[in-house]
DNA sequence: TGATTTTTGTACTGTTTCGCATGATATTGC
DNA sequence: GCAATATCATGCGAAACAGTACAAAAATCA
């Protein structure tokens, strides 16, 4: 399904827009409103995209969403990367990690919108399989890099510890959405990285 | 089906149904498909009520949506309350509060659903004012009633700690959306109790 | 240059949505 | 019994919705 991206010379007229711009506004959008509340015409508003366009760069409204949430796990696992690289000792890779993803949950159009797959991804996993396949997956990318992290800057209980660490990043998606204060996030944060050994 | 309630003798003609069986009904199907995914229809065919009937008794979609926010608000604090009065020590009163919210969150018309709460109306809360308050309002009295049971049962922070045990339950709701079995959402929950001092 | 190919913008179709109007039905007060 | 009152079931209508035809536009190929 994935084309090829050969993109060097095609053949009619070339594309006005950048398609992972577009992805990036339509999963803005799809995070401050979430899946079901965004209609095609948010979507136009958006990407500045026509109707056409989009259905022709990505399918139909749902599978430019599974599109937003590929894109976004992709540079989650990239983050974790990087902060792997840095070589942290445990407290303060811990630390960083939570302080670092507050950051984001913080970011909105308008105001707090917190994770997508957390915060929208978990309403439609009920009644859409591949939606739950895709948060599933996520979950499991997400424990298991946190598992990696942990163990490479000693934990002693790291399988036990990264789930516990997963789950405030969970929850300060959840919080953050609610309106908590950074401070009240950063204190979450800190109170977790304190406990994990 | 339903027979009538025995409230103060109105005048006209008396409900066909019980207004707290409708809601806990529209409650359960807001979880499996969440609030935006959820027609009239859907809501109309879940209570067995007719359309005019839910307006009459509740007002609109939005508002019936907000009662079944606030009606399994005082339903969580409720069972906050019996667990308090088990008088367990700190260790087993965790883990029975963590096991105890597996078991809701794996129930479901069709498959683990969660936490209305945590999987729908965070979804909404960007935008809606409302939805936003009753989310964060029940965050806060979670925090808060975790918080007085971890204190009642000796614990040496329970500030810190009830938020860490409140971030686990968050999670365990998304992680049942997302398909995880019991076995590994009650090692999460064995684990989380064990942190917590 | 003219033919070909792909993208773009406008406008459309059929369906679903919400909220309500209307009249029938069941119970109480006199 | 008869009027008053509240609930019930059917069904409507305006608006919003997802997805698509169609033709104009912009690039390449020959």
């Amino acid at each position: 399904m994935t084309e090829p991206v050969p993109r060097g010379r095609s053949r009619g007229r070339p594309r006005g827009f950048d398609p992972d711009l577009a992805l990036k506004a339509a999963a803005e959008r799809f995070r401050t409103q979430g899946y079901a509340a965004t209609s095609l015409d948010d979507l136009v508003d958006a990407t500045g995209l026509a109707r056409p366009s989009l259905y022709a760069a990505f399918g139909d409204k749902r599978a430019l969403y599974l599109a937003a949430l590929g894109r976004l796990s992709a540079r989650v696992e990239k983050a974790f990367d990087g902060l792997g690289a840095l070589g942290l000792p445990l407290r303060p890779m811990v630390e960083r990690m939570l302080v670092g993803a507050i950051q984001g949950y913080l970011s909105g159009e308008q105001g707090p919108a917190g994770c997508l797959l957390i915060g929208t991804a978990t309403a439609e996993a009920a009644t859409d399989p591949q939606v739950r396949a895709a948060l599933s997956a996520f979950l499991e990318m997400e424990d298991r890099r946190i598992e990696g992290l942990l163990a490479d800057a000693g934990s002693t209980r790291p399988a036990a510890c990264a789930r516990i660490v997963a789950s405030v990043l969970h929850s300060l998606s959840v919080r953050a959405r609610a309106g908590e204060s950074r401070a009240a996030l950063e204190q979450i944060a800190r109170d977790c990285a304190a406990m994990v050994v």
